[in-house]
DNA sequence: TTCGTGACGTGCA
DNA sequence: GTGCACGCCACGA
């Protein structure tokens, strides 16, 4: 068994997303990546879809590579995120945000 | 165990 | 810009 300095992967996913500011946002390969996950975008995706509704994680300051939300357009998840990022002033552009402006940069 | 699937990413036509 | 293939990893049928 390896050690794991007490935080799990999952633990770490949780606390990397917390640090992103209100009002930017990061990838899931980026929030893999600073949590020592390399190539382990879609283990993030996948905590991020067992979150629990009542998290007051920041879930929705995670998006994919290409600046655009990855849950199905139409989907409540989708439009929960979409607006939530509007009012911290994330502007959307065609369903898209640019990346340039809004990335995090830790 | 194999196969399909998914809140992903990158490269290329 | 769009679509597709492929790589990647964890899960469940």
């Amino acid at each position: 068994m390896k050690a794991r300095e007490g935080a799990t992967d999952e633990e770490q996913i949780w606390q990397v997303v917390r640090l992103i500011p209100r009002g930017r946002v990061a990838t899931y390969g980026q929030v893999a990546a600073l949590a020592g996950l390399p190539g382990g975008a879609r283990k993030v995706g996948r905590t991020m879809s067992r979150l629990p509704n009542r998290t007051r994680l920041p879930w929705h300051r995670v998006v994919n590579a290409s600046g655009r939300i990855s849950l199905p357009i139409g989907s409540t998840g989708h439009r929960e995120q979409k607006r939530r990022l509007e009012r911290e002033g994330v502007a959307f552009v065609k369903g898209r945000l640019s990346l340039a402006r809004f990335r995090w940069r830790p």
